[in-house]
DNA sequence: AATTTTTACGCAAACGTTTGCATTTGAGGC
DNA sequence: GCCTCAAATGCAAACGTTTGCGTAAAAATT
């Protein structure tokens, strides 16, 4: 079944020890260099390859990082992947990724496979059931390993810990400035799935703009929904059915707010005219909606690319914890643009 | 550093040999049943987790498994990763993540590093870069090792393997099949990256459609975008300035397509009246584009779980190579209906 | 030629776990 | 009290690799 060729197979071919074959591998300097040529090339030509599990034992180290998302098809998780992917590629580690799909259950279990494979170190965003329920005691178990974990979007409750994240407070913030500069008097807010700091933030950072401005949140403009398209047909209809008609959305992130400008188009409502639309995430697809969507960019890939880094840094010497908390940026076009 | 107990350690606390605690841990039939429960209680208050790594290299088997993909911001690789995931976790396995970003450099390099961790199989859409260049001897060496390799996509050249993939061929002849039942006399096509079986296929299904309905393809009417909108913009643009005016576009993929329905509102040019336009991979944001975007679905997800559930059946028995072929669906909306 | 130094290699332990076989212990039958 | 048998546990090897230490042979120095 497995042809792989070990240390010790070379060795009884050059009727010598393992460890002359190990050390002319790895150009240890006590070594004949012309032994050393024959072994090199030897081990090349019957495709020798060293067995990583073996030094992970040896070593304590398995080059193997765990990465566990609620989810993987939307943009933002995805480049977060590819912006740790590049750091880690250079860093040599391999990355194990494990989706959740907001399962604690699921996110338990593959947890326990990540400890059990001995990985360095452990980056989570929280999977919905964990994060609602307050279910901490599988990460406590990581950390109580002196284990690295790096918290990514959505941090475990209470306990300091390493996280990288979007400021999405500001990002909503910023958001909701921009409506109301462009004259918007009723904003509604399509708000992410409760519990979910993702949420939270966004509608803390919503709120508290209008309150600057004197305005309070009407419980009307408010409608919940996943972070799904789909999700936002019915909550949009609903919306604009209400009592109040809103003159703006402010949505929790992109792939709502095409879902709203398609019910909007459906209803014969302007965007922007009589609604000005922002979203969150910034997808490349954003500016190609009908209108190019105003939003929120979060840096995605820099996510990533930040919370490989932190982990490299957080190996070698005992840190404190340490938020890296990433500035986003808003991206106007036609959606919300008004003259 | 590492505070992780193992077998030996709590031998030590209870004086006896480590086989005694691991027959404790697995029920072990020869074990009384009062020391059972109590290493039982006390290796699950120590946190005692199970190395499997030295399982791993005891038997030769690691229940890991690799997954090597160009790139994985796109909404069809995502969905395969899930559909993976969901087979493998039921199955014990953890798959590793490598996203070669089109390079047989970074290619190479994660086989190596996946090779050398043992993993027990191998998923791989190929790289661009191999792929055209026809650089195989980095999957040869994996073969050679007669190691479970499960092609996704884009196979490589020549050898018979195992293959999970979209008819693409099949898909893309509906698709224009569709746009001549609906009466378009020029139909453009936005070609995918040449050299990538993706996009020749895909080609292919359009040209020979074509040609079955007594039409010759019109280089004129080709342009080759990347898989991005933003590649689709200009050659949306030249498509439209030509001397011959298509009056409907196959892009061989959604994102393209959104991209070109954004450069014709921007021309003036009517979706479908004037141009009708069907798309590939039917993303979930197809369905609220302006208009809606037609497009043919290629069952991503399902992919991603035929290929998990090719390589179980394989690991036991040695079978011959299979091609899992799977059929496209013309999803039809608003963007090619013509009356 | 004797001594020291250098060079090149072997030995064995270690990482954590399982498992076939051997051994110990205690109980029961005669 | 001796034998048999079963139950419970120990021993040691194995997986593949590295590495400090020991040692032999060769080379360099006196």
């Amino acid at each position: 079944m497995n042809n792989s060729v070990s240390i010790k197979d070379i060795a009884k071919k050059f009727k010598c020890a393992p460890s002359t074959i190990s050390r002319a591998l790895n150009d240890h300097p006590a070594i004949n260099i012309e032994t050393r040529k024959t072994i090199q090339e030897y081990a090349l030509k019957v495709g020798y390859q060293k067995n990583t599990l073996s030094l992970s034992l040896l070593n304590n180290c398995s080059m193997t990082l765990g990465l566990v998302l609620p989810s993987i098809t939307h943009y933002h998780e995805s480049s977060i992947l590819e912006g740790m992917e590049e750091i880690l590629l250079k860093s040599g580690y391999l990355l194990n990724i494990c989706v959740s799909n907001e399962s604690h259950t699921i996110e338990k279990e593959y947890i326990d496979r990540l400890l059990a494979n001995r990985v360095d170190g452990l980056f989570i965003s929280m999977a919905q059931e964990s994060y609602d329920q307050q279910l901490g005691e599988h990460i406590d178990r990581v950390i109580q390993r002196s284990l690295p974990v790096i918290f990514i979007d959505r941090p475990n409750h209470g306990v300091a810990s390493d996280r990288v994240v979007t400021d999405d407070y500001q990002g909503a913030y910023m958001a909701t400035q921009h409506l109301i500069d462009m004259g918007c008097q009723r904003i509604a807010h399509l708000h992410g799935p409760s519990g979910i700091s993702v949420s939270q933030q966004r509608f803390m950072g919503y709120q508290d703009c209008l309150k600057a401005h004197g305005r309070q949140v009407d419980v009307d403009l408010i409608e919940y929904v996943h972070f799904s398209a789909e999700s936002a047909i019915e909550a949009t209809r609903y919306l604009m059915q209400g009592t109040i008609k809103p003159d703006a959305i402010f949505g929790v992130n992109d792939e709502v707010c095409i879902a709203a400008m398609y019910v909007l188009r459906e209803m014969g409502i302007a965007v922007p005219e009589e609604v000005a639309i922002v979203g969150f995430d910034d997808i490349p697809l954003a500016s190609f909606g009908h209108p190019p969507l105003s939003s929120v960019s979060r840096q995605s890939r820099k996510i990533g690319e930040e919370a490989a880094k932190l982990f490299l840094s957080k190996k070698d010497q005992k840190l404190d914890p340490v938020t890296i908390s990433l500035d986003p940026k808003l991206i106007i076009r036609e959606s919300s643009l008004r003259s």
